[in-house]
DNA sequence: ACATAAACGAGACGGTACGTCTCGTCTTTTG
DNA sequence: CAAAAGACGAGACGTACCGTCTCGTTTATGT
């Protein structure tokens, strides 16, 4: 729980501010990271659904219309939070097999992770959440399909591979196991690989 | 818009009844039917996150105490909603090429459509809501496995073809799309096919 | 409890019923009966407002809808169980002292226990209600008008008394009181009974 | 029907506000008072038993949970309702006989308005719902006790007057009128007035 | 210094849906 | 036909969030 205490933000500068005429009060960097610290958390506690702004307002102390002025609804605030805490994308190796593999990983932490849970979000309130998470994923979604297509001006994957189509295929899965609560573990990473670098269906494991 | 009479529904019976002891009134089948009707259209046309019983009910003119005393919740009334339309699991061919695209189409048609809302709601409340949503699909998804098992036992696919993985990535490939508002089109059909059937990832159609 | 079993109603007959030519099966004196008892009871335990004929249901084994048969709503049953156990009118003995006293008691008792309820209940409803509570209190208003009336004849109370505002200051306080859940004993009987019969004003008691 | 507008509620400020350190948005004082009005409003047209929360936020344009925000159920706002309508408690003049008038005025205008529909509620949901009648009626009682002490003081009235009880016959009676739906008249008012200050009990009236 | 402007906390408000409850009606089967 | 069983419509209950709003307080600027 991130209580944050205001009275120590006196004097606090310069945070995320564009440039200099701003009249005012500046916005607080504490308040700031608090709610989406506190996003996150709540997120990963009980999940998209139950995630709620009194809730967030409550564990921060920071109040339901100051969240309000930043974020317009929970579903913006949740794509934000969750951004906050996703990494750089991935810079390709140019060892295809470990770019693929990690891929693939990277695919399974994101969306079997918090990534998902933005996914099971009702779009409809909001008419430009899908392109919001559209922005999220894409810088990931780009790098993803760059290792893809490097690896195919290489020759080691098709030459006219429908990467988007593939990265369907990987995000599809993880969401899907995640909602039905089927694993997402090191043999699901395993035959996903293998199915994008070699083609093959996945196949029951082989007792080794 | 399904509104019913039941000043008309003197004399019904024989609807849904097992057998002979049962007393007093009996559940009336036009109400059963015309509130799954009703969430189906609700579903179809808005989607679950927007579904209501209180809708539901006004456009039934079933009344809402009635729609409580048979779903417990408006989760399991989409549940069995959805059950309601959803048609007979495939029978095999024995034509491995027409199964495995029947399969294929069939996993679009049902997630991508109404299925595939449900996958979107939210379990939390109801503990045993997702055996509900498992007995739901599972004779589809084993009419499913069947198919491609059958097809491997013919030889036609690898012998030792992990059934379930290959289903999540159909299934999730097609959620992940319907949500994100990618096509579900024939091009998708004719990538997922083949890529099942001949170990292809999906590449970009070629021109014709 | 008075669950009653109809299993031993076979060939009973002929109770309650008006004349010899009814035809089909009789109006089962059991189920009456116990139906009237139990209301009572739940008079007793829970008051009017929740009293239910759900409840009375349950407690006899009689179904609602035969309750629903026999008395239109709850407030008609309750005015019939209450009139079931009221017991006879007063008779006057011709000692005035004696018999205003109990006409005072007669009061207390009677609207002080379950007749008072009846009086709480809503009578928005049933548009003749009204009357027919008039129709159970009538002869015991009667025969204390009577009582007061006699009294005056002989010249023990003021010739022109109006016997039915005086039953009405009577009726009123003891259900006042049972509203506001003060007291109605021995006191209030002396205080009522020396106000009717020499005109003072309750006083507080004397010391003894 | 009192359908507020909150637009015009901009600027509004210092009702009800004791002092100074209030935080926050102020509660609307049109929303109270509009609330009250339309309680009191259906408790006239339709009484205590068919008020209900949704009929005053319908009529009134306040939403439920704001009126659940300040009274936990129906009872409590009637309560309120009708301590916010009924004036202030009598002033003794010293003229014993007009005095008395009053306080018998006052009983059948505040018991056989609205303040008789409080006592028929249900005071079985709200533990302490009968504490908050004491305290609304309190005062009046109070001040009508004081009336009859201060004239028995006098000499004008029995020194050991039992106030309480007095008091109770008359609210008694004029529930009890209201209840049976007999009139609530200057005949009454005469009666119940000789009775308290001659302590003759209520004679027909005499043609004049 | 002092006015101005924005951020912030507190919390009232309308709205919508939830799931529960009880009432009185209606329908069906059993005896 | 009486009685038991129990489905049904109506409608109020009280709760829980949502997102909006108003208001007073707290910090920065700029003059």
């Amino acid at each position: 729980v991130i209580r944050i205490d205001l009275a120590r933000n006196r004097g606090a500068r310069d945070v995320m501010t564009t440039q200099g005429e701003a009249r005012g009060r500046k916005r607080s960097p504490e308040v700031h990271q608090a709610v989406l610290f506190a996003t996150v958390e709540v997120l990963r506690e009980l999940g998209y659904e139950r995630l709620s702004i009194d809730k967030v307002a409550a564990r921060t102390g920071v109040s339901k219309s100051t969240i309000y002025r930043w974020w317009p609804n929970k579903l913006r605030l949740a794509i934000e939070a969750i951004g906050h805490i996703m990494g750089e994308p991935l810079q390709p190796t140019g060892d295809t097999q470990a770019d693929v593999r990690a891929v693939v990983q990277r695919t399974i932490d994101a969306i079997g992770d918090l990534l998902g849970e933005v996914f099971l979000a009702d779009l409809g309130h909001d008419p430009d959440a899908a392109r919001r998470i559209a922005d999220l994923v894409g810088p990931y979604r780009a790098a993803h399909a760059g290792v893809l297509l490097s690896a195919a001006a290489r020759g080691d994957l098709p030459y006219d591979l429908d990467s988007t189509t593939v990265l369907d295929l990987l995000g599809g899965i993880v969401l899907y196991r995640k909602i039905v609560n089927r694993p997402l573990d090191a043999i699901l990473t395993d035959q996903l690989a293998e199915m994008i670098l070699r083609g093959t269906m996945p196949h029951a494991p082989r007792p080794t």
